[in-house]
DNA sequence: ATATAAAGTTAGACATTACTAACAAAATTA
DNA sequence: TAATTTTGTTAGTAATGTCTAACTTTATAT
């Protein structure tokens, strides 16, 4: 049996894994919040139960099993914002913390029926993919906005490490997912870009704001 | 801040109350399935944060305070359990487990959202009344169907202390709540009920089954 | 009314999950 | 390459929530 803890340990591995699939545990506490010689212990704790693979010094994997079990944590956490949004009428800015939280519920029934109430949906409403049954993700071709160079045309497709306050600024902004920008301007000195959507001609968004953005080419 | 478990003997207090408001520590420690010692240290570090009033070797109260947390927790879980009902598919043999989980979620939102889809029900899908904001419970006019006699004509209207194999056994028996029955006879060694209800005119029920069902009177 | 049974407490141990302080290894920079 | 910074580990402590063993208080029954 795998405690809430562990599961987000687990969880956060999944999702900062590198081209590698490994994490630092300095990342990994961080992104946690707890400091590292708790992280050091528990990870020596998970490679025991065959969870993850740990070498003193090296940075840490996900086991085949580890990933499987850090996917059915996502996928459920995915599935529950979703259902939120579209089912129960909260905003995308609404169901981060309920997730969090929803996400540990042991009943594979509660998860089916929310994936069958909201037709088997591939994505969240942040645009990040949902697991399915098997732990697979079906990884969409997205680039950050901030990547996009002067001129481009593309599709609002997501938005990562979204904290409840950014979503409500594009809210204010009204920008949403599947919304279609161009990118007007980006200034030398500080990456600010300027971009038109809709009916604006000359929205303001800084760089940093634009590295949280993910966006598609139109089809 | 109150965790988990500290919810969970809240809830057991409440619902184990007896007319005086108390309950054993013995009575707790069965019902929780967690052994007398825990329980007793527990039950003092409940007093410090005052949510119980207790003395050595006496029974254990809530407090005003403890009562509150207790009716919130037990109204997340009946409002979870019919929003699983009625929203989501789910028999009412199904729910508990699910619920016994989301009833722990912090989030005032959610609930209330429930409350709202299922347009604020009063009763859960066994026939307990729900807590409404306030902590406070409606109690119906209910009786054991144990202790009616014979001839009488009653409406099905709970289940306490349900298994869900007892709520399956139900479904098999095709008694739901609202059913109408009649008492045809009652053995008197054992105590074994005779009953008729829809095409049924000799269902047999034992006694241990009838203290489980309670029933109201016809309006 | 005393013996026995039931209920309740105390003391001490252990697992989990966190922390701080001190130290060690690895990476970076001068 | 040597010094410094960053990253990571070890050791020791603490809170929470559980347990068993031993003991005490209260209730029950003869």
């Amino acid at each position: 049996m795998i405690s809430q803890t562990e599961e987000n340990y687990l969880k956060a591995l999944f999702i900062l894994a590198n081209e590698n699939g490994e994490t630092g545990v300095n990342e990994l506490s961080k992104f946690l919040g707890i400091k590292m010689p708790t992280v050091t212990s528990m990870m020596k704790s998970l490679a025991d139960k065959n969870l993850v693979r740990y070498i003193t010094y090296k940075p840490v994997t996900l086991t085949v099993t580890g990933k499987k079990e850090a996917a059915s944590i996502i996928r459920k956490h995915r599935l529950t914002e979703m259902y939120l949004v579209e089912k129960m009428g909260f905003g995308w800015d609404e169901v981060h913390e309920i997730a969090e939280q929803v996400e540990h519920v042991k009943s594979n029934a509660l998860f089916d029926k929310m994936d069958e109430a909201l037709d088997f949906p591939k994505f969240d409403p942040h645009g990040a993919p949902i697991p399915d049954k098997n732990g697979k993700i079906d990884f969409p071709d997205q680039r950050k906005l901030s990547e996009c160079k002067v001129g481009e045309t593309i599709q609002l497709s997501g938005v990562i490490h979204s904290s409840d306050a950014f979503l409500k600024f594009l809210n204010s902004k009204n920008l949403k997912l599947g919304t279609i920008l161009t990118v007007q301007l980006i200034e030398a000195f500080d990456g600010t870009r300027e971009l038109s959507y809709n009916e604006r001609t000359a929205e303001v968004l800084s760089e940093i704001a634009c590295e949280k953005l993910l966006v598609q080419n139109l089809k």
